[in-house]
DNA sequence: TAGATTGTTAATCGATTAACAATC
DNA sequence: TAGATTGTTAATCGATTAACAATC
C-alpha cells in the first residue's frame, strides 16, 4: 500500500489529466527529464502548485534532477487507475453517442465498451464502428449479467431524467452525463460526471462580454 | 450601468449556468418565488454561497420573499450576455462537428452560427442541419469579412495546433474548444474553453477506483 | 406587527504560493 | 563538492460558511 492517506482535492484530481496529456507529448519528443518550474511554465501554472499536486500522489521526484517523464507518466496514470480497466456501456445512440463510439480513445483512459443501446428502431441493430446498437432488453439483459463500472448517458435531454432512474434502479452506480440537464438528486450517492456543453459555451460567452466591456468596440 | 465591480469568481462563473438551468426548470413548474435555501437543497449548494453569489451578480432578491423566479432567471441571463447575440463558426465538421450543429441549442445561449467549415472534399458542400459545409478558403473570406467572436474547434487531434494557430493569426480571439489537446501557450491572450472528454472521463475513472478501494468488491 | 429571508460583514476553511532544509 | 531541484512546512490568499442586522 504505497498511497499516502491524504485528502486529494477535485482540483488536483482534475489538474492530474492535465500533467498526463503534457507529459506524452514530451515523451513523444524524447524528453527524458523536467523540473517541476518547466513543467509549470508549459502549463500556466506554478511549480510550487506542481510539487504539492504531485508530492500528495506519490513520489516522483529526484531533488536536483527532475521528474522523469516516462516514469511519472506512468506513475500518474496509475493513480488515476488507467489500469484498473474499467468496463462502460453507452446508452442513446444519437450524433453525441456516434461521435464518442467512433472518436473516443476509450482503451487509451483504461475504459472497455461492452456495448451500445437505444430505443429507436431505426438504429438498434445497426453497426456503429466496432459496436452493435441493441435494444432495451438487450440493456437490460446486460445490467443484470454485468453491471458496467461506468453507464455514458447521451439520450435527449427529455429521456435524461427517467433513464437515470431506470439505470440507478437497475444498480448503475457511475455516470458520464451528456445530456445538458442536471440528472439525480445531488445527495443521490451515484457518481455523475457531467459534461455540460452548455455551461461550458455560456461561460466563455460571459467572458469575451467582460473582454467587450473593458474594451468596446 | 447597474453592474458592481467586483471581482467575481470562476467558479461563480461556472455556478450560473446552473442556476439558469434550475430556474428555467422552476419557471416550467410555473414557481413564482424560490428561497435562496430552497434553491441551495435542489442544486447540493449552501443557502449562503448562493446568496454571496446572486448578490454579487446583482440585486436581485427581496427579503422575507426570496427572489422571483422568472426575473432571477432573466437578471442571471442578462449578467452572462445571452441577449448580446455573439456569433461563431465552427471548424472541422466530423461527429463532434456535426452533432453540435444538429442538437446543440446555439439560439437558446444567445449565439448565432455563422457557418460551418471543413477541407475534406467528401463533407464539402453537404448540407449538415440547417448549415452548407463550406472549404477553407471560403473560412479565409469569412474571417476577413465578418470576424466571428467565437470559433469551435472540432477538428482532429493532429490538425489542432496548426488551425489554432492559423486562426488566432487570422484574427480570431475566442475558442470552444473539443479537440481535447492543449491547444495555444497558456499565456497567449487568447480566450480558450476547453471540453476535454477525457479528461472528464478519466476524473470519473478516479473516483470509481476510489470508491472501490475503500469498499473493494 | 410577526415571520421570513435577504444582503453583507465576520469567521472559518481550504487551496495556492513562498521559502527552505534535505538530498541527489 | 557545488548546483539544482525536490518534498514539505509555514504564510498568504481566496472562497465558502456562519451569523445577524436590515427590511419586506
Amino acid at each position: 500500500m504505497k498511497s499516502k492517506r491524504i485528502k486529494i482535492s477535485d482540483n488536483s484530481v482534475r489538474r492530474l489529466s492535465k500533467y498526463i496529456r503534457k507529459l506524452k507529448e514530451l515523451e513523444s519528443s524524447e524528453v527524458e527529464a523536467i523540473s517541476s518550474m518547466e513543467l509549470g511554465d508549459m502549463l500556466g501554472l506554478t511549480s510550487s502548485q506542481i510539487r504539492q499536486d504531485l508530492s500528495a500522489f506519490g513520489d516522483f521526484g529526484l531533488p536536483g534532477y527532475g521528474y522523469g517523464v516516462p516514469s511519472l507518466r506512468r506513475g500518474l496514470e496509475d493513480v488515476l487507475g488507467v489500469n484498473s480497466k474499467l468496463t462502460a456501456i453507452l446508452v442513446g445512440v444519437g450524433n453525441i453517442g456516434k461521435a464518442l463510439i467512433e472518436n473516443f480513445p476509450f482503451s487509451k483512459c483504461g475504459v472497455q465498451l461492452l456495448g451500445a443501446f437505444d430505443i429507436d428502431p431505426g438504429i438498434v441493430g445497426e453497426r456503429v464502428g466496432e459496436i452493435m446498437v441493441q435494444n432495451r432488453i438487450a440493456l437490460d439483459e446486460q445490467l443484470t449479467r454485468e453491471a458496467p463500472d461506468i453507464t455514458i448517458l447521451c439520450v435527449t435531454r427529455d429521456a435524461a431524467n427517467d433513464t437515470a432512474n431506470y439505470l440507478v434502479e437497475r444498480g448503475v452506480t457511475a455516470i458520464w452525463n451528456f445530456t445538458n440537464t442536471e440528472i439525480l438528486s445531488p445527495y443521490s450517492p451515484v457518481l455523475v460526471e457531467n459534461v455540460h456543453f452548455s455551461d461550458s459555451l455560456q461561460t466563455l460567452c460571459y467572458y469575451i462580454n467582460e473582454k467587450n466591456k473593458k474594451r468596446p468596440n
